[in-house]
DNA sequence: ACGCGATAAATGTCAGACAATTAAATGTCT
DNA sequence: AGACATTTAATTGTCTGACATTTATCGCGT
């Protein structure tokens, strides 16, 4: 584990990259405990406080995880679908709402990746996921239902049937694409009217999954895409006409 | 910006939570200056070292930059789709170098996502991705490649094919999926014949891309995939053979 | 107007101290 | 011997105060 000091940047970046660099290569494996920092200072060179900094930025990305007391120090930790998901979402959300990416563009590639899934959520759903659909349209009917808590219910929904396909990395890839859109989402105001539509559809797309139709369900997602698009240019549209007048 | 006591983590944790919660909920917006470490020192009531941590957390994950000087200080740094892509990366190949994701599970998400930007792709690329596609071809069957380099291009040809579908979302997300296998991936060794099976399949599906055909480009990728997995049961075969002798 | 040094504000790094936590070792009682 | 309490040592968490380094700005002189 060496650092490389041709960087520019800040000491602490660098030993966190010499330790990144070792978990990723291998070096370091799953749940090995790591010099203590007294020890990680003297290898490094450097005060305590800067490796303390490193390890910081590694906590933050889950790649160690730290533990007090004697026999404590950091560990390498092995990084959970249930962390990643939380950090593709993030990162999704965050790179969606600072690049001013298109409403469309964002809708189109959600849909891309969700009608990828649908033909193996028909062929391997269980009753479980179906169940969860079933209750999230369920709700999504209910009255004096916030755009907030539709739009969550959508998430919901949407998720219920990428887990159908029983592949916990398309799940994973998967997260960011939909939870991601969620603040866009949240945007758009739905009307009764739009609402019925969309249940309309989300009943269409589970009675296919149901049938394990794959194809009919492929469809029905891309008719709620484009469905999302139109509303969506409608709400802007009425948008840009209230703030002239 | 109030940091929540409750929780019994690391003090410098609790408070890249708050300044974090503040950048996603847009009270910090892009680009604007959070006050210096000594004043949030002060308003955290801590001391500037363990405000330097929860700095430090926040620049791991690129939702902060530091500058040095007078009138530096840390500023709300817009995620760039660059530093997306790299921060999707790496988690992907984490976590499924960690986690014991099948072969078989890994290569159908791949490449259910890759078909679902097929279509787009037949539709839209440009000349450049086109070229690129056939550039990378013509290196995959030159003599005395290595299996990573031929790994390595064959990442390459399939992000042209990606990035072909000109949706940065979309690309964004197959990062992770198609980069995120090259591990797995170099664990193959790839045969002459297989190699040029292969370049068989992309060839097949470049000139597919070329003449808009979106489903003959779809039906290409699922050859490739089945074609994939079939050569990894072999050589783990072949593996699971050598150890018994 | 241009360059140049002084200045001030901020981050980067360090050394040393103490607090808090925790597992293991040790001691003590039954 | 076994169960329980106490001590100990190792380690992370936090604080203080200092100094180094970087950099935009200001003022001065030419």
């Amino acid at each position: 584990m060496k650092i490389d000091h041709s960087a520019n940047t800040d000491l602490s970046a660098q030993i966190a990259k010499a330790i990144r660099d070792a978990i990723v290569s291998g070096q370091l494996i799953v749940d090995e405990r790591l010099p203590s920092e007294a020890e990680l200072a003297e290898h490094f060179e450097v005060s305590r406080t800067t490796v303390r900094e490193a390890l910081k930025r590694l906590a933050a990305q889950s790649l160690i995880r730290t533990q007090r007391g004697a026999f404590g120090g950091a560990f390498v930790n092995r990084l959970s679908f249930e962390e990643a998901y939380g950090q593709q979402i993030t990162t999704s959300t965050l790179l969606l709402s600072m690049n001013q990416v298109s409403f469309d563009t964002a809708c189109e590639a959600r849909f891309a990746l969700e009608r990828a899934c649908a033909p193996l959520s028909a062929q391997r759903r269980t009753a479980d996921h179906l169940a969860t659909m079933r209750a999230e349209i369920h709700r999504q009917g209910q009255h004096g239902l916030s755009d907030e808590a539709f739009c969550a219910s959508d998430v919901a929904f949407h998720r219920a049937l990428v887990d159908g396909a029983g592949n916990p990395v398309l799940s994973y890839q998967l997260a960011g694409a939909v939870e991601g859109m969620q603040p866009l989402m949240n945007m758009i105001t739905f009307t009764a009217r739009s609402r019925a539509a969309i249940i309309a559809l989300h009943q269409h797309i589970a009675d296919s999954i149901e049938a394990h139709h794959g194809e009919a369900a492929e469809q029905g997602l891309a008719e709620l895409c484009s469905y999302t698009q139109t509303l969506a240019k409608q709400v802007l549209a009425s948008r840009a006409q209230r703030a002239k007048n």
